[in-house]
RNA sequence: AGCGGGGUAGAGGAGAGGUACCUCGGGAGGCUCAUAACCUCCAGACGCCAGUUCGAUUCUGGCCCCCGCAACCA
């Protein structure tokens, strides 16, 4: 029964985004889902260290390329931990020995066929370091560097033949084989694999790559280019280079493989990655999951228009479990989605604040000052309903919030219908003003249970106010006007 | 060129072939256990034009806007 579900490995050429935040939260809140109701999950996040785009980042900053891509993997680790991110293993592709072993016995596995040598002619910007595509170019220059001439550069690199795998992968993901989520993702895999498939290069010369990366074995000049690398690490991070146990079990004979990804890596994730795969004779993923991106004031977020959101920021001033809240219920799980402050606030203070930290303090106010004793819970009280699992199987999280807050509100109606707080103070309706509270902390008991994959901490709160029979701190303090 | 997504009350979002839901905001009541929180009621919406259907806002086609991507890039 054995689950693997992995986030992408981000390039770490500079700090963590709110997009990332989304896709660690979300997954999290899978991973920890699956655990409900089976521990056998291994969660797997990381970095990509090794993208050239890295090697830019670090030279523009005057840094030594590893002590530029340790520290940004840094902010990544801590992001994630601020976030409470329960995964199992944390790889980075650029000193994890097992990395690079695993992607050298990747490569030696492809079938003889599938690569080969072929020189790439193209236009390269000496400014951006990379080669252009005539589209990318503005006046027949590099939008980047105008003024600066491309140059013609032909080079040498390892071509994988992808164009061998087009009806094979077709039929994989036509089939659900591979699942991808949503439907549309699958269209556009569909559409992107009918309309024919190319050779991608997997090498480029090590002088362009700077020497940085994963040298191709047995052939010094070529160095993997990124996306053969870094697609790696879902299997070189269980250990494929030594076929570990863990490797074995999650992988090889897991029962679904899960890959959450942002949707500009849709192609890279259903099309180059399991035809990689297939080539190497190797075991492909079960599902993935594509999220979209957020904007901000209808815009991609970007540091020239000044509209950026950082998921630092949002931690700092909502706390852990509201920054889940709020990409859970608030984004869209595969849509792009709009965020401001002004909204975030607004949704922080009506369904936190008002909502779950208000319904826990009133009942547990009327709890601790009546009951003689605690609720003694019993296994009902703290059951999670299907519908909810389900919702969060099926990566809907909105939906599954929704059905949090649907809870809430029976509470409040429950209070409001049968005022215990009033019947409580006459003798002759005491009892009933009691079975009624009982009932409310019971219900607090179900709410947290459901809590407990979206937002740990906050459902450890409440069942420990539960048992304890105590009022708790408030859970979520009003934001300062 | 092409590809993908979207246009739902004053604002922002969810949703689905047949009573359109949530948050904020507006109006009127109620309650006092609670973080000036909570409950009830009212006003208010499915871009435009065709088609399919007993019935479409939800499906199909066209149109008008908006946003991404445009193969080696979250």
């Amino acid at each position: 029964m054995a689950r693997f579900i992995s986030t992408s490995i981000p390039y770490v050429n500079a700090k963590p985004h709110l997009g990332h935040a989304l896709e660690f939260v979300q997954t999290d809140a899978y991973a920890r889902t699956a655990r409900l109701s089976d521990p056998d999950v291994f969660f797997l996040t990381g970095t990509d260290d090794n993208a050239l785009k890295n090697v830019q980042a670090a030279e523009a900053a005057g840094k030594p390329v590893d002590e530029y891509v340790d520290e940004h993997a840094e902010h990544f680790k801590e992001l994630e931990k601020r976030l409470g991110i329960s995964y199992d293993d944390f790889i980075r592709t650029s000193t994890d020995e097992r990395h690079r072993r695993g992607v050298e016995k990747f490569w030696r596995a492809m079938k003889a066929e599938d690569i080969y040598k072929k020189s790439y002619r193209g236009l390269y910007c000496v400014g951006c370091e990379e080669f252009k595509t005539e589209k990318e170019l503005v006046n027949g220059e590099c939008p980047e560097h105008p003024g600066k001439k491309l140059e013609e550069i032909e080079e040498e690199n390892y071509f994988f033949r992808l164009s061998a795998y087009q009806k094979e992968l077709e039929e994989l993901i036509a089939s659900d084989t591979i699942r991808v989520i949503p439907e549309s993702r699958k269209n556009e895999a569909l559409s992107f694999i009918r309309g024919g498939l190319q050779d991608f290069s997997v090498s480029r010369s090590s002088v362009r790559a700077k020497g940085w990366g994963i040298p191709v074995p047995d052939d010094s000049d070529q160095y993997f280019y990124v996306w053969f690398d870094a697609l790696g690490n879902y299997i070189t991070a269980l250990g494929y280079a030594e076929e570990s146990d863990i490797y074995q079990k999650y992988w090889v004979n897991g029962k679904e493989k899960t890959h959450a990804i942002g949707k500009g890596i849709n192609r890279f994730h259903t099309v180059y990655w399991p035809a990689m795969l297939l080539s190497a004779g190797l075991p492909l993923p079960t599902s993935v999951f594509i999220h979209g991106y957020i904007t901000s004031e209808g815009q991609k977020m970007s540091k020239s228009i000044g509209n950026v959101i950082d998921p630092n920021d949002l931690l700092e001033k909502y706390g852990t479990d509201a920054t889940r809240y709020l990409l859970l219920r608030h984004v869209h799980p595969t849509e792009d989605s709009d965020v401001t402050w002004e909204r975030l606030d607004e949704w922080y203070t009506a369904n936190l604040v008002n909502g779950i930290g208000n319904l826990v303090a009133r009942v547990m106010k009327l709890a601790e000052e009546h009951l003689p004793s605690p609720v003694a819970l019993t296994e009902a009280d703290t059951a999670i309903e299907s519908v909810f699992t389900e919702k969060l199987d099926a990566f809907k999280f909105n939906e599954a919030m929704d059905l949090i807050f649907e809870h809430v509100g029976k509470g409040d109606e429950y209070m409001t219908e049968k005022e215990p707080y009033k019947k409580v103070k006459a003798e002759e309706t005491k009892a009933e003003a009691l079975a009624d509270i009982e009932k409310l902390v019971r219900h607090l008991a179900k709410l947290a249970a459901h809590l407990r994959p979206v937002m740990p901490a906050t459902a450890e709160v409440i069942l420990a106010a539960v048992t304890e029979n105590r009022k708790p701190e408030n859970l979520f303090p009003r934001l300062d006007k």
